[in-house]
DNA sequence: AGTTTTGATGAAGACTTTATGAAGATTGTT
DNA sequence: AACAATCTTCATAAAGTCTTCATCAAAACT
């Protein structure tokens, strides 16, 4: 299930979007600002940004090289006709993935975002890794010797297995081991997150897989 | 001499696979469809499939399926990206043992292929070890004595048998002894498991064949 | 540099799941 | 109906896992 997210202060637009992907069963989040926006990117699982250049707070320039300091899923950018100039280009230049016009057709949005999502182009995410998953033994192999772990070391791991590169809040990974709220201690991921890196260490002393971002989460390397 | 059988229609994926199988002096034999890998199976050794799930004739979930009525080899799982949901959990519950996503590095591929073939025993028909199951009198040979059973007992060792070295829930467990739903306790299973092992500690003492995973089920490893 | 915040680490103990032995319930047979 | 075999339940013990806590180390902030 991918979660996208719709930063764009105009409503209509931002629901006409929302019920086209929602019937392609894509979750949307909408916000009508830039720093909302990236509050939540920093505690949630997103997979795809659909901007906006033209926020009230800030523009979608700093919101993208904002999301780009730390994640490096697609971005679609939305413009005016009139801001075509440099502006786009200049977004483009900081990893913008896709740029469309506005007035917007739904559909076109819809063909961009599938495209995106598609073409594996989360930018980094070809599982071509050291790691893989056999979850019919609920094992992780690391260059290729089996890793048997607990329930909650496994959902951790097979998560950021899964999506590489990425960070990933506690709040989140706590998310991904209960499946109702639960009211533990976030500070729990951090002594899961040890035990996975010994494990890791077992098997290969110098491997620093997963790197810790700090005030954020914790994300794999490949 | 190992034989991994690679179902796949795209051409280019299935030699890069080859060339670096071979290397590993592995014998590969390609099929571009689901029926001619399946009609080889059933007449030749086989000890490993990768399956993609994408085949113009039938789904993999289709061929997976098959072949796990008889056969209890490893199969590895090729994915698009976008098969990522439902279809590959789908095929995980049916008996993968990993599952890979393209685009494809034909190093990791083999990364698979040698943990698989490593870990777990390499061949085989569903009774190649050292158990071997007589349906029509309802026991199973283990070590070369024959085991009698209660019915409860038999059909969930022989389903261990015929899938080994994969993790069953005890829910599942309980759907093999009741083909409808029954109000049953799931710990009862922990009580057949209990003596399923008392008897096969009365055959050899050491064998410690079925093995519990926490919070999940219990698997068979030969 | 000193202070504050955040993460790492090791160890204790709370908690959950499984093993075990035995008793009770169910089923089928004579 | 009585019996035997089997299946299920139960109570308790044992094992494994998760969370918390105290302390130390590292990074960020003044």
């Amino acid at each position: 299930m991918q979660t996208i997210l719709i930063v764009e202060d105009d409503k209509t637009i931002a629901e006409s979007i929302t019920f086209i992907l929602e019937q392609d069963s894509f979750i949307c989040k909408w916000f009508d600002n830039g720093q909302g926006a990236l509050d939540y990117i920093n505690n949630h699982e997103v997979n795809l940004i659909l901007l906006d250049v033209g926020l009230p707070d800030m523009s979608g320039f700093d919101v993208l090289r904002k999301v780009r300091e730390k994640h490096s899923l697609p971005v679609i950018i939305i413009s005016a006709r009139d801001d075509e100039s440099d502006q786009v280009l200049g977004l483009e230049g900081l990893g913008a993935n896709a740029y469309v016009t506005k007035p917007l057709s739904p559909r076109l949005v819809v063909a961009h975002v599938r495209a995106q999502l598609r073409t594996g182009q989360s930018n980094t995410r070809a599982d071509a890794s050291k790691f893989s998953i056999n979850h019919a033994m609920q094992r992780v192999v690391f260059n290729e010797t089996e890793l048997t772990l607990t329930p909650a070391e496994f959902k951790i791991l097979s998560h950021l297995i899964k999506n590489p590169n990425r960070v990933h809040s506690r709040e989140f990974l706590m998310s991904i081991i209960w499946d109702r709220p639960h009211g533990s201690d976030i500070k729990t991921i951090n002594t899961h997150i040890k035990s996975i890196r010994k494990r890791l260490h077992e098997i290969d002393e110098n491997s620093e897989c997963i790197e810790t971002h700090r005030g954020i989460g914790y994300s794999l390397i490949e």
